[in-house]
This record gives structure tokens, sequence and C-alpha cells, in this order.
DNA sequence: CGGCTATACCTAGAGGCCCTAGGAAATAAC
DNA sequence: GTTATTTCCTAGGGCCTCTAGGTATAGCCG
């Protein structure tokens, strides 16, 4: 019988577009070894088991949505870098709603594979590019940082996850989401302990 | 053999204590049977299916949430109202991490159980009220509703999920995004068609 | 080119899960 | 006390994960 010339990273591709096809919860073993025309079995040669497949599916995403991002923001600043890398990370997830579902999970994967893995870590130091001319110092870069990249992620999984129900359209939302980040980021607010008014 | 005495709220209760205990994804009708002491076909008279319990025990999270927030912010204006309603969101995601988790997933459940459910209605409603004192009309009220429920969410499901790996404590960035947001809400933009420098 | 080794893929099977069908026992109705 | 209803049960089919061990294919080396 000839060999199908599998390797982890062709079924983790595999998987990765199951799970855009039928959604993540569908991404299994049989459904993923079935869709390569082989067995079930054949599959623990090059991956783990299901956890692994899925972390690794879930590493593939951050990778390429980083990707995406970056030649995104290339050469931009400003609002127009950060109006760019939201767009790229939204378009990312609609376009590729099981693989992003796999980046919201926790992993539970070999921590080697995920060291290796460049997605992740590039991706918070794109934000902090992009912030750079915010003029903002630590820890309030950091603080931006992680308030973006949760505006970001809950935005586009409230949207998948059918929270807008309202009529208004999710992309004017949108749109206006990030005019009023910007407007948070140029008048980013001193320390508490700074304000007029508070007992020092 | 005497009775559990088993209703579909009592079932769902169990699920979603094995939720947070064990993790939302160990929600198996196997498990919720073998915590009742009841065998796991005995089940399918209170609740239609996996799916119809992974969707009460979303719904029960939503309400616990809605009510929680009501409770703190109660008699409260302004930021204080502000961030009364996001420190009650937060801490109902880590004290029920995976009742949290299912309020994620879309709903695949019986559309009129989702009608009677006051939950995801009432936590709008709230959001709404919360920001009356900013002094918002539609269609921009909307959106900052949409803002704030996608940053509150966000920043819950990255801290679950691990993402907030820098040495930077979670709980400052949380309180400083807050800040941002009531920055981002007092100072909340015009529409880009009203803004100067642009055509039109 | 023939044999050796490594390994890709297989079959077989155990155990878990979801769910249905139909039976038995406990409660409720009269 | 009898009947009707509902709860919980056993039995079983189908799909899933994963392991053990066999077979055949590919690469290597003489």
């Amino acid at each position: 019988m000839a060999r199908a010339g599998l390797t982890a990273a062709r079924v983790t591709l595999a998987g990765a577009e199951l799970a855009d096809e039928a959604g993540f919860d569908q991404v299994t073993m049989s459904q993923v070894a079935r869709r390569l025309g082989v067995k079930d079995a054949s599959l623990y040669t090059h991956v783990r088991g299901l956890d692994d497949l899925r972390g690794r599916i879930a590493l593939l995403a951050a990778d390429e949505k980083t990707l995406r991002i970056a030649e995104a923001i290339a050469g931009l600043a400003g609002k127009d870098a950060l109006v760019a890398f939201a767009d790229a990370w939204r378009e990312y997830a609609a376009a590729h709603p099981g693989r992003y579902m796999a980046t919201q999970l926790p992993l539970k994967i070999d921590p080697a594979l995920v060291a290796n893995a460049p997605g992740p870590r590039r991706a918070v130091e794109l934000t902090y590019g992009m912030l750079r001319g915010y003029g903002l110092a630590e820890p309030d870069l950091t603080d931006a940082v992680r308030l973006l990249r949760s505006t970001f992620h809950g935005f586009v999984a409230l949207e998948a996850a059918g929270g807008f129900a309202h009529e208004r359209s999710p992309q004017d939302s949108w749109v206006r989401a990030l005019d009023a980040l910007h407007t948070a980021l140029t008048h980013w607010p001193a320390p508490r302990e700074a304000r007029e008014g508070d007992p020092t």
C-alpha cells in the first residue's frame, strides 16, 4: 500500500481546514484521518493525540494571524497602524473561525513546541511596536497592549458567538470601537495616584 | 430503588459545578450522571442531550452573572458604576471559570428556552443603563455597549487562557483598562464624517 | 542490485462517550 | 386499592481515543 506521505504539519493543516469548515469541535482524530484518506491510528505517528493536534492548530493559527498583522501594519503608524492591526485581526478570525477558536483554549501541549512557535510572542511585540507612536512608557505600555488585545479578541469572539443581536451593524460598531480606543490611547489617563482629588 | 429526585435544574447545576471544578470540556453526560449517582441514560428524561445541557449551563451562568452585576451597580453612577460593573463581571468569571467558558460557545439549544432566560437580555439592558450617565445617544450607545462588553469579555477570556504572561499584574492592567474606557466614554469621538479634514 | 534497518501505515481491540428502546419500580390520581 | 404516570433502569449500537503489534514501504550501504 502506497504511503500517504504524512507529516505533523500536514496533519495539522488538515485539522485546521476541518476546523474552519465544520467547527473546531469537529476536529477529531477520526475525521482528520478520514480527510487524509488514512486510518485514525496512523496519525499517532505524527501527533501525540487529540490535545496535541488541537494545540498545534492553535499555534498555526497564532502564527498565521501574526503574519497577516505584520503585513498589514508594515509602514504605517499612529491610528492608521491601529486600524490596520485591528482589521487584520478581525479578518483573520472571520476567514478562519475554526482556527481562531483553537486559540481561545488553554494549550495542553508540549511546552517545547510552544517555545519554538514564533506567533504568540511576536504578536505581542507587534502590538508594542504599533503603540510606540502614542508615547506611552512602561507600565502603561503593557496595560495598553492588554487593553487592545482584550478588546480585539472580545469583539471577534462575541461576534462569532452571535453576541451582537441588535440591528446595528457590527462593522459600524467595530469602526467606532477603534475610534474610541484611539481616543483612549491619545488621552491615556495618568495613574490613579497622580490624579487631582485623590488622597495621595 | 429510591428515586434520585432529579430535575432539569438540578442536572444543570451539577453540570455547572463540574464545569467549574474540572473544566467545561469535562462536562459530559456520563460524568454528570456519575456525580448525581445515576446512570447516564436517566438524564435524558430531564435534558435533551449534551448540547442542551451545555446550553442550559450557559444560560444559568448568564443569569447568575447578570444578577451579580445588577447587585454591584445598584445605586451607583458614572465611573463608579462602570468599575463596579466590570469588577462584578471579572469576579464572576474568576469564581466560575467553567460556567463562564460555557457562555463563550454559540448556543445549540431550543430557542424557546433562550427566550425565557432573562440573563443575556437583562445584561445588555444593564449596560445601557450604566452608560446613561455618559450622555451618549444612539447609535453611539449601542457601539459603546459593544465596546465595553468586548473588552470585559476579552480581558477575562485572555486572562483565563493564560494570555498575560508578562510580569505586570493583570489586576493593575485591569484597573488601567477601566480608566482608559472611562476616558474613551467621556471623550467619545464624533463619527468620522463629522471630523475636521474629512472630505464632505 | 540485493539485503538491512527504520518507519509509515495497517488491523485488532479495549474502554469511554452519546443516545435510543423498552422494561421495572416508585409515585400520583382516583 | 387500583390505575396511570413518570422516573430510573438495563441493553445495545455507533462513534470516538488510543495502544499493541503486524506488514509493507522507503532509504541506505555494500
